[in-house]
This record gives C-alpha cells, structure tokens and sequence, in this order.
DNA sequence: ATGCGATCGTGAACAACGTTCACGCAATCG
DNA sequence: CGATTGCGTGAACGTTGTTCACGATCGCAT
C-alpha cells in the first residue's frame, strides 16, 4: 500500500512540528490549526493519524523521554562491590546518585520545554503501557547504587525508595527552574542538588 | 456607598463559588458561565470585581494558603537549644522536619483538588507580592529545625536550604499522589517520606 | 481507454471557552 | 419630574479542539 507510507510520513512530519513548536514555544503554544500549516496538511488530517492532541503530545513525550534516556545512560556509575561495601564504596554510591540527580537537572534546564511538556500534560485517559514501561525502565538506574547502600532492603522496597529519590529530585529541579518560586540558577540549583542528594544518601546508608 | 457593599458581596460570592467548584471537582471545571449561574450573576460581572480568572483562581489560592498556615502551625515544634546541639536535639530536630513534611502530606491529601490548584494553575502575568510573602513566610518554619542541624549556615544558606527540602518533600507527595506516576496511598506515602526526610535530616546534621 | 466504486483528505461547521462592550435600566441630582 | 450618570447585562467576538458531509483521487474491472 502507498497509502500506508504516506500516513506514516505524516505521522512523523506531525512529531516533528509539534516537537519543534513545543522545543521552542512550549506546550500551550501547540495549536491544531498551527500544526496544520506547518506541515502543510488540512486540519483534520491531524485526526487520521492520532485520535487527539492528547495522543500526539503524549508520542513527542516519549521521544522526550528516550532522549532523556540517552542522557541518563551517559553517566558514569560506579561499580557494584560484591559482598558487604567498603566505606569507600559507599561514598561511590552516594555519588552516584548525586550525579544522576545532576544529570536529572542538567537534562531538564538544557531542554526546559521538552521537560516541562512531560509534566504540564494532564492525561484525561488512561496512561498507555508503553510510556509506563518507560518510566519503569528509568527508576532502574537508581536502584544500583541503592543496592550498595541499603542491601538490606527487597526488591519491592528498593524500587519504591527509588521511586522517591527520584521525585525528590524532581521536586527540587521543578520547584528550581519554575517561575513560580524564584528561579534559582542552575549552578545554584547544582550545588543544592548535591547538598541534598548526598545528605539523603547518607542518612539512608547509617539508617 | 452602598454600591461597595455590593461589589463586595459579589465578590465574597465567587470566591465562595469558585472555592467550591475547585475543591469539588479541580481546577479545570472551573468555568466562568457556571461560576455566574452559581452565583447568579450575568458573565460579565465576574470581570467588574476581578481583571480576569486568572485573579479569581490567585485569590482562591490564597485561602488555600492560609488554610495549609494553618495546618503547618499545629504541628509540634522541638524547641531550639541553646549553645551547642546535643545529639538527643538534632534527632528532635529531624523528628520535628520529618512532622512538618508529614504535615504536607495530610494537607494535600485532605485537599487533593485544593492543593493542586496551587500548582496546576500556570500564571502569566507576574505574581502579585502578597503571594510570594505568603511563599516564604511559609518557609520560615523549616528554617528554625535547620538552625539546630546547621548552626554553621548563613542567614541566605539556610533559607536555600529549606526552600530545597520543602521542594524536595514536594517532590514526593506531588508525584506520590499524581496519578501521572502509579499512585500511592498515604499511608505508603507517609512512610516513604520519614524514611527520606529522616536520612536527609541526620545527612545534613554529620554533612 | 473508460467508467465506476471505494477511499481518504478537506475545510467549513460546531460546541465550548475566556473576554469584551454597546445597550438599557435604575438610581441620583438639579 | 426629567436629565444624567453609572453599572450590570448578555449577545457577540476571537480562539480553541474536534467532527463530518462532501468531493477529489485512486484502483480495478470491463
């Protein structure tokens, strides 16, 4: 079928306006009509490729997000001691985790409106699988070093704790780079990061 | 004039009705043809008493504030020693960080619609100084346990410092109950947050 | 080659939104 | 009592996202 290569053609010219417009105008400037003439298609075009706005945002999302992965997998880990970890260890843990919070920050002021875009989205449908799975598959990277530093803890547990460690950096860069708190700058933002960062890995290593 | 008692009146009315709508059913049901047949009044007289919704929502938002003022000043404080800390005070003093952000829980979770609010609605315009008074008086309460584990810090240091770990705290219950992410029920939630806010707090206390 | 049916993009139209503004009512003053 | 002033009114406007009857275009059989 020709017809099934120019749908995918459109598809992918929609990902990349929206992209674009959301890269450089953010979220709320994503406007159907807007999206159309970029790409030179009729309104409803838009609508044989994606049920809604909803689906494509959520599609750039993803894209937003597998960028994030290739950030993310860039930073340097330190080795998985065997058996019970040396003080030095340890302290190669906590900074670990100190330099995946870093990294969270880094990725989220060097693309503000990507960022943002991942979480100004209200979903009014269910969340697919897929973007889950994603998020899923990035709370791993926290789990290593929190092994070294809590192995007494299940797998159930290491990955709930994860999940919190993540959304206290978050709330950190969040609360950091948005307007409505006082925008700190990012080295500001870096130095807060590791203060806190490496006090929560501390604390929860002599807990 | 009897005329600015009506104003007044009518202004009471729809911050009343628009309270009631966003704590019903959130921020986005917020609709400015509702809000005048709630308080029956014709549409354009919303925009006699306030510039635009924008003012409204700020408004609503202030009332939420002084209702979380109020929950934050129950919260029991360990009282600051004087001279050196012993270790029986710092741990106090993490008990007393560890009840204030538990504290932020239970608000958020009381006022789920409320307290998104706070958040959801994204400003344009420039923040009136009012609001960001009210920001950081907030803040001032998690200074005071801070003074106990950081005595070395600066005025300035330590007011980053707190602005972090609440933005840190908001991180967790603000992900923790977004259903974005999987959501979590409170109990969960609370002991998540002892666990981080208290390894944070001894963190910072041997940092 | 030609006609016919299916298929799919088109863009005018719809509903809902925040915001505005010319009108008309009512109260006040000369 | 009539003129004037002030103010609430709600129809109307400009934007939204989304839909759908229409018409063009393509493939296939004759």
């Amino acid at each position: 079928m020709r017809n099934e290569e120019r749908r995918e053609r459109l598809k992918a010219a929609l990902l990349d306006a929206a992209e674009r417009t959301i890269a450089e105008s953010g979220l709320p400037a994503l406007k159907a009509r807007d999206l159309a003439k970029d790409v030179g298609c009729a309104l409803g075009a838009i609508y044989t490729v994606f049920p809604d706005l909803d689906a494509l945002i959520l599609a750039v999302n993803l894209r937003t997000l597998a960028l994030f992965d290739r950030a993310i997998t860039a930073v340097r880990i330190a080795p998985e001691p065997e058996g019970a970890a040396t003080p030095a260890e340890r302290d190669a843990a906590v900074e670990t985790l100190v330099r995946l919070a870093v990294a969270y920050l880094h990725f989220a002021a060097a693309n503000p409106a990507r960022w943002r875009a991942l979480f100004q989205h209200r979903v009014t449908h269910a969340l697919p699988d897929w973007y889950l799975v994603e998020q899923v598959r990035l709370f791993r990277y926290i789990e290593a070093p929190l092994r070294v530093l809590r192995p007494d803890l299940g797998e159930r547990e290491r990955a709930l704790l994860a999940r919190s460690l993540f959304s206290a950096t978050h709330g950190l860069v969040s609360l950091g780079l948005d307007e409505k708190l006082m925008v700190l700058s990012e080295p500001v933002l870096r130095g807060q990061i590791e203060i806190v960062v490496g006090a929560l890995g501390r604390g929860l290593a002599e807990g």
